[in-house]
DNA sequence: AATTTTGCAACAATCGATTGCATAACACGG
DNA sequence: CCGTGTTATGCAATCGATTGTTGCAAAATT
């Protein structure tokens, strides 16, 4: 112990108890190797002295870094803001469950500049397993990883041909009953705010071109495919808004975050959402039954969603090889169409 | 090396490259005492076996742990759930000020059931220092690891005869611009929404009263206590709406997310805002100009906050003895009042 | 040519725990 | 009283890095 005489590590209780530093690193641990008495004594001088043995130390010896580590990774979208609602929500669910497990959440916002971030967390040895929020335009880096590091699982798009372990809603599916009720409220023009890069917003867009090309509306969507952040949406849709000569009558948006933004900008323009325009956002974040009008979207089980990225990770921890989980997408009909 | 013959640590990457360990140590952080030609050889050799230094045992050996804890106490709100906005707002800016200076965020949720629960963390070494997103009912606790260990800020109360550092607004100031804000207004009686047992909220509350008493209408202030979070806000208040006799015309909400429930529980009961009422909440979070009405709020500028709690908490882990810092807090005048 | 200086790299201790193996202490039956 | 068997503890290697000290050879100095 040092000079005022506080307990730093092992080896100074075992001073203090007579004993020998490997004895109480059992006696700590409850090991019945060690008799009772005194275990029970060490035990006593710990919580006496609050000593707690030093949780890096355990780890580098015994390999495990008893951390999660939950990535942002935001290669798209380098404005975007870690505070983000939909990142935020899920965070929140993810911390949830990690906790439950006992186990800690590191958080790191990323920005992709090299393509060697991911492996830089991966081969770290600081977390036992990464979970990321979303694939951004990083499925190239991801599946590179995954192929060689088995705790990896991502939330975003189930993609064909690639092979890491995902949980998402089936997005194309949820663009696709978007559209459908869109269709269904009588709209016949439409656009759809959001970016494609994201593979999750590509599928969402692909699900709508199939609907309106089924309904023989095959050529009647515009696209703004800018970076949409909480921030940068109002304005882009604002000024789109401006330009454009024919408001269409049905919005999609590739996010709740959007779609709000949408409502607020068409209601500066003075369209009537739902009279002139009907709007449907993605996600259903908590705000949505907020929003005036509230919000209709195409709701994502974020809980569920969180639930399973723990469940699926723990088990590849484990050494299983998961697949992955697709969610079913559903519709929440609201004011706005 | 293992048998796949990756390497897996610096006494690996040594014998390939025919040095010894401490060489490749000193190599890999572009030591001097290292002559340029090895220098460069090791770290393309750690290049191409794309080999990395374990995090953790480098910590361990320099007595430092790279991470931030992030607390969250929920002491007297068992029920509340961490994706609460007021949290995940705060946490957003947190995640940015500490990527920025190149610290990773751990984060846990607690529910304080022993008095250790901060000391576990604390004295884990997992962590380089904590930051508290408020301090709950947990004020002794604090106070005392404050007393012992320095690189500990929390978000809250700048308490009279507590000696840890926070960072937080003015709350009684702020009680009371809204309680004088109303009285402005023309309200006559009043109720206060939210629990006094978190500090900052006692604040509050003592601000507004000294405003109602120096206007004269010392006694025209009632209470609901209740422990309010985004969920049980709202049947709390609608079932206080239905038993109470007569609704005051003036209501301050300790939260913006209490406020919000209020302005839904009352448009569910047929009550005018700001017609009958006048409703200010208190934070404003993001979506406080998106409610309906949109909400007046008391403003607490978090990305200010996030700033100064990481900034003390950095000059104190380096040992400087900070004081605290109160911000101002300023009335945002809306729809709602 | 002899000596000092300089530059590079190896050696070994260290951070704070865990754990397989060796051993000491003690009890007990024969 | 000794051999055998438990039981409880100590010893020392280990996890994967960092770093002060030391040793050696080549370069610089006289």
């Amino acid at each position: 112990m040092d000079s005022q005489g506080r307990v730093r590590n092992i080896t100074d209780l075992a001073r203090l108890a007579g004993v020998s530093p490997g004895t109480v690193s059992r006696a700590l641990a409850d090991s019945h190797l060690i008799a009772k008495k005194t275990r029970d004594k060490i035990q006593q001088l710990a919580r006496e002295h609050d000593f707690r043995p030093n949780v890096m130390a355990r780890n580098l010896r015994i390999k495990r870094a008893g951390a999660i580590g939950v990535l942002i990774p935001l290669g798209h979208e380098t404005g975007q803001h870690i505070s983000d609602p939909f990142f935020m929500t899920m965070l929140g669910h993810l911390a949830d469950a990690l906790t439950e497990r006992g186990h800690d959440l590191l958080l790191s916002r990323v920005i992709p500049k090299d393509p060697d971030w991911l492996n830089r967390v991966v081969d770290s040895g600081r977390v036992d397993g990464v979970i990321l929020i979303g694939q951004s335009d990083q499925i190239d880096v991801i599946e590179k990883v995954a192929s060689r590091y088995l705790p990896l699982v991502a939330w975003g798009a189930n993609l064909p041909g690639k092979n890491h372990c995902s949980v998402g809603s089936d997005n194309r599916k949820g663009g696709q009953i978007a559209a459908q009720h869109l269709i269904d409220r009588g709209c016949r023009n439409f656009a759809f705010f959001g970016d494609p890069v994201a593979p999750e917003i590509a599928e969402r867009l692909e699900g709508c071109r199939a609907a309106l090309a089924l309904a023989g509306l095959g050529d009647s969507l515009s696209i703004l495919p800018a970076h949409l952040t909480a921030e940068t949406a109002h304005p882009a849709i604002s000024k789109w808004l401006d330009d454009t000569q024919s408001i269409p009558n049905g919005i999609i948006a590739a996010s709740d975050v959007i779609a709000m933004s949408a409502l607020r900008a068409l209601a500066e323009h003075g369209v009537k959402v739902p009279g002139q325009v009907h709007v449907v956002g993605y996600d259903d974040l908590p705000f949505a039954n907020q929003t005036v009008p509230t919000l209709s979207t195409v709701r994502q089980d974020l809980a569920a969603g969180a639930g399973h990225l723990v469940d699926l990770l723990f088990r590849r921890i484990a050494g299983e090889e998961t697949g992955s989980v697709v969610l079913k997408p559903e519709l929440v009909v609201r004011q706005s169409s």
